[in-house]
DNA sequence: GTCTATAGTTCGATAGAC
DNA sequence: GTCTATCGAACTATAGAC
């Protein structure tokens, strides 16, 4: 890797020092609750700067998520295809694990420089405004019909609606997770346990199983016989 | 009920007008995104009465969940204590329709009114700022540990910190669903399901009960109970 | 590419009439 | 209680020197 072979010729270290304090102010407050004066301190260049590599404030915070986004889609596809390019079919687990994935595994960073990103990806996926479902949909609807394709494939009696649940819930789970150990974080409270990321996937596995067992009859669980999860 | 006698002998009606208004505005936008000029049109009232009757913009958003919060959480306790009261232990799945059930349930509304509410909370509950985090645990945090106390009582396998998961698992869960019924209602897309409550239970019934099965998670018990992390 | 300086807008909050 | 009018601060974005 040469630095005469940088990708597009562009200064590639200014623009990821901006990128990188960009991540840490939005994901701390934001998209509104975010100004670029206070994102060009904390990349300690001039406001203009900004403006000269990326186009706006809305282009800057979608250019955090294309950076991450495109890594973290690959890595997903890739596993997802190792999973399935064996003869014999994978386990639920084995797909739910991909998702329950940290991002420090994939960035391989020690959680430090990934942990800002995963707040802003809470951000847009619980709000409802056109710019996170726009960014949602570029960036993670593409991975997500996969997973759910790959939901099905391992747990056949999963209808497509469900599987639709599935990842929900699980996206939801998964984030929620997050936002607990980076509060606890944040307040510099000691996090007793690890991240639940063991505990994550075999509680993620064995909703679906129930859900893909579930009758038809809403409202008619009355108790939900414990027959049998096949594991 | 007669007019002569209500509540604070303030001007009740104008008061509900902005908070209606508030949480409409807040749902969508989120804190830092919305203006109070923007609620005060929607409220159709001047700016400055929404500083007469709230001291300032953080006030008015708190007063926003105090309004909303203190209905749940009275309608959560009645219920858990319901449950308890009788002779036998309840469900988990009892303890479990409490969280999932609809504020349209608890309101009594048609779920319009609740329904931007609800992205309020999905809001405070995954961000990590300091109002945000002030707001849970005012609001929150009260109910949630009772929530946890409930499953460690019908799941009696269950330890405190796995109970802990549980919950946030859950609310990560009734979020995110209510984000995307949120997102395709405010797309217009035609629902061709009903709301997931129904799947939501099953679902987070059987992650608890596997979470509680669980022996202590692989690879982790190494870790458990050495001295204070020197971080 | 990077800077300083600033134009033009919008914001939260207040003063004061009624 | 409710309004109009406005202040001062903060914001995004751009112009232009180097």
């Amino acid at each position: 890797m040469t630095a005469a072979l940088a990708p597009p010729a562009a200064s590639a270290p200014t623009r990821d020092v901006i990128l990188d304090a960009a991540e840490r102010v939005f994901g701390q407050s934001g998209f509104a609750g975010s100004s670029m004066r206070e994102i060009s301190a904390a990349a300690d260049v001039a406001q203009a700067l900004l403006h000269y590599h990326f186009k706006n404030k809305e282009a800057l915070y979608r250019e955090v998520f294309h950076r991450r986004a495109a890594v973290i889609t690959t890595h997903r596809r890739a596993r997802l295809a190792a999973l399935f390019e064996g003869g014999d079919a994978p386990t639920l687990e084995a797909v739910l694990a991909i998702i329950a994935t940290p991002l420090s595994v994939i960035f391989a960073d020690n959680g430090q420089d990934s942990r800002f990103y995963l707040q802003m990806v809470a951000e847009v996926t619980v709000a409802t405004d056109e710019r996170s479902v726009g960014i949602v949909d570029t960036f993670y609807d593409p991975i997500g019909r996969e997973m759910i394709a790959a939901f099905m494939r391992v747990v056949p009696e999963l209808s497509p609606e469900r599987a639709k649940w599935a990842y929900l819930f699980a996206i939801g789970a998964r984030l929620q997770a997050h936002a607990h150990n980076h509060r606890a974080a944040r307040l510099g409270q000691q996090d007793t346990n690890r991240s639940p990321h063991e505990l994550l996937v075999p509680f993620l596995a064995a909703g679906v199983r129930a859900m893909a067992a579930l009758t038809d009859a809403p409202g008619t669980s009355r108790m939900a016989g414990r027959k049998a999860s096949k594991h």
